[in-house]
DNA sequence: ATATATAACTTGTATTTACAAGTAAAATGC
DNA sequence: GCATTTTACTTGTAAATACAAGTTATATAT
């Protein structure tokens, strides 16, 4: 009954240790305190704690070794779900700012669209936006979204530039993000990617198409990425 | 104390469940049993089923839902840890060859490594071999791998056609993939790539650059990876 | 001194119990 | 017939407990 504000006790702790390790509190190859340490500390019982290590584990933040303990493996830079890696040198704190190309709308969707939709997708219509996020004043993604449009009082007036999509969605309608699916390819940039993303023609960048689900079962976040990925790479874990 | 051979009791439901899965038992979209049914027939707790439950949802085989239960969410064919989906049509039970470019040998690192090594990994060598991957006898990845040499006892001569790398290094010398994490990029085919995978001159190419752990803490599997996405997708989930 | 055994840690697996919270169908009231 | 309430079922969170198994440092014996 010490939950104060209906959030659980092994998400807080999840959350304090994710930022102590975004932060530098903990550092890559650093061991975590042990469970019973964590137990005290926090005062909960070790199948709490051992969830909030379970979900860091799970998203790559530490590796857990049996008899040893749990070892901080941190990760890089997000940018929603993707996360990028400079070729030359490290991420860091670049300023990663987002320019829109097409402000959000409420659209039809295309005739021919990347995943199949349901019939209250189709009917609800969609909301259409194109971004280009830039690093380093440098543009490296551009990104045509399409978010179901059920449920988003007022979203076509609000001010995208320089925030999270994710995010905005999150603050203000309370839309979280569950997972999703994305299929990779690499394809020639066309004339106008080669523009937006300032490449030389016919350089290959990478295509990404995804489906994102949210806490909302009918409502599905799509995009259709185009990246450069001649100066970063696209960094993930499995 | 039922437990025969030491192999922890959720994982045997895991393992089943997935079985099932992947066999069509169910089906996309089904529901599970629940919980508390899937304790009475396994004879387990539920916190038992739970982390079962856990581990498939991590993975992607089913979505969990408070009050509804769990939703089968079925995966496509996966090679290693890639997936791969058509984009004509289904990939479905397409015959998968492995043809070897050059063959397992003893060999030193690469000056210029991709990822970088421990002491005991540059002192180890390594085992190098080059692997074409044909999907309906159309080469889709080229693969170049890299192993430390660790404990890999009469590797080299070993038969690797049309088998896998991890289902030998499992069988054969107890080695488990625990995770990973990898680089992904788009870039112009070279000649000899071009020759390999069967393409156009100067297409893109994926080119994937991975670094996997095992349950052997020292051992390492690199790859470096072509693949043509002309006709197939590299799929993922999160 | 060196090798072996012990002890004191660590995480892994598993049971039992309890209640909260979300979902859906059945019962109820009108 | 239709809306509302109730009930039963689902997964989510959490505690307290116990022992297994892997790791590491310490103590012991040779």
């Amino acid at each position: 009954m010490a939950g104060s504000g209906s959030i659980p006790q092994y998400r807080k702790l999840y959350e304090v240790l994710r930022k102590h390790i975004l932060e530098g509190v903990y550092r890559e190859g650093d061991l975590l305190p042990s469970e019973n340490e964590l137990c005290h500390l926090y005062g909960m019982t070790r199948p709490t704690v051992r969830q909030s290590l379970s979900a860091l584990a799970n998203e790559g933040y530490i590796r857990k070794h049996q008899g040893k303990g749990s070892i901080v493996h941190s990760i890089p830079l997000e940018i929603g779900i993707l996360s990028i890696s400079g070729t030359t040198s490290a991420v860091g704190n670049r300023n990663l700012k987002t320019r829109i190309i097409v402000r959000p709308v409420i659209a039809v969707w295309p005739e021919e669209f990347m995943f199949p939709l349901s019939e209250l997708e189709r009917e609800s219509g969609c909301i259409y936006m194109e971004r280009l996020r830039l690093l380093d004043d440098g543009p490296v993604f551009y990104d045509i979204s399409y978010i179901t449009n059920i449920n988003l009082p007022r979203i076509t007036s609000r001010q995208f530039e320089n925030k999270s999509l994710f995010g905005i969605l999150r603050d203000n309608y309370h839309i979280e993000v569950k997972g999703g699916e994305q299929r990779i390819k690499a394809i020639p940039a066309s004339q106008k990617i080669c523009r937006l993303l300032d490449l030389r023609n016919n350089l290959p960048v990478l295509h990404l198409e995804r489906k994102i689900e949210t806490n909302n079962p009918d409502l599905f976040l799509y995009s259709s990425i185009f990246c450069n990925t001649d100066k970063y790479s696209i960094f993930g874990r499995f």
